[in-house]
DNA sequence: AAATCTCCCTGTAGGC
DNA sequence: TGCCTACAGGGAGATT
């Protein structure tokens, strides 16, 4: 699934083919997506030119002379910039049409991705507005998930994969920021100590980190991911090896469900 | 307020 | 081999 990194490198992808750009027709195949498709997709975007682009979280964000496209890719979104008249395939369900023969193609087998509008202040939409910070921003930083965390019972998993805390930490970067850190998924969010949270931040920032440099390659053409870039497979030290072997300790990791996730630790190297 | 549950959807994996 | 079912997951919104 498209996390943080494929995200930045899908907006950096399609940045230098849209910016500048007039946007001539806009066709919706599909508009069920996570939420309709907005309709000033289609009655709106016409005649607009693109200003530019930027990313909040895993939302695309394409500044129009008129307004703000908001993509969302969900777990299954892609997007492509193709040349018009390219045929459609089965999931492909928006196609964002410009004047230089270029489209912009939105591609979205599970739906769980969204294209909405916002007309207004972009930065007070209500699905942006209350969003916690970057992960790799300079005040993500110890102090502020310490402070944010105390009287929290909730697990810290599920803590720092609340993107009112923090954006862009999925499943997969929560159970390994976690392994890194040396902290159980299930420990209160509350009780983690303040050195130990500090680890936490600096393993956030680090598998965040490598991740961006290394998802360049995995979309660098933007053909469709299949979910599981390759980079993934050999790094990772938890995520889907529940039952096999910590490569720290050799114990057996075990693996849990909490509010729906899959999540992976060792028990012996994680307190 | 905080924590938990539900739901959207389809490709894939596993069982028989 | 092929069919069938269970499952995965981002994250907002409803519910407890």
């Amino acid at each position: 699934m498209p996390e943080l990194p494929e995200v930045e490198t899908s907006r950096r992808g399609i940045d230098p083919h849209i910016c500048g750009r007039t946007i001539t027709r806009s066709i919706v195949r599909q508009s069920r997506l996570r939420w309709p498709v907005s309709a000033q997709i289609t009655a709106l975007l016409p005649g607009q030119t693109v200003l530019s682009t930027r990313r909040r979280g895993k939302y695309i964000l394409i500044e129009t002379t008129a307004g703000h496209i908001i993509i969302h890719l969900g777990m299954s979104g892609s997007v492509r910039i193709l040349p018009i008249g390219m045929a459609p395939a089965k999931h492909d369900h928006v196609d964002i049409e410009f004047g230089h023969g270029q489209m912009l193609r939105y591609t979205d087998p599970r739906r769980f991705g969204c294209i909405l509008w916002s007309g207004d202040a972009i930065d007070e939409h209500p699905l942006l507005a209350s969003l916690g910070p970057e992960p790799l921003a300079d005040e993500f930083d110890t102090d502020y998930l310490f402070r944010r965390s105390r009287g929290r019972r909730v697990p810290v998993k599920s803590f720092i994969m609340d993107s009112h805390v923090v954006v862009g930490v999925g499943n997969i970067y929560a159970n390994e920021a976690l392994f890194m850190a040396g902290i159980r998924p299930l420990a209160e969010a509350g009780s983690v100590s303040r050195a130990r949270m500090a680890r936490l931040v600096a393993c956030i920032r680090q598998v965040i980190a490598h991740a961006i440099t290394v998802g360049g390659t995995t979309l660098r053409d933007f053909v469709g991911s299949d979910g599981k870039p390759g980079y993934f497979k050999q790094s990772l030290l938890v995520y889907g090896r529940g039952g096999e072997a910590c490569k720290q300790c050799g114990g057996t990791l075990q693996e849990v469900r909490l509010s729906g996730r899959s999540t992976v630790f060792c028990k012996r190297c994680q307190r």
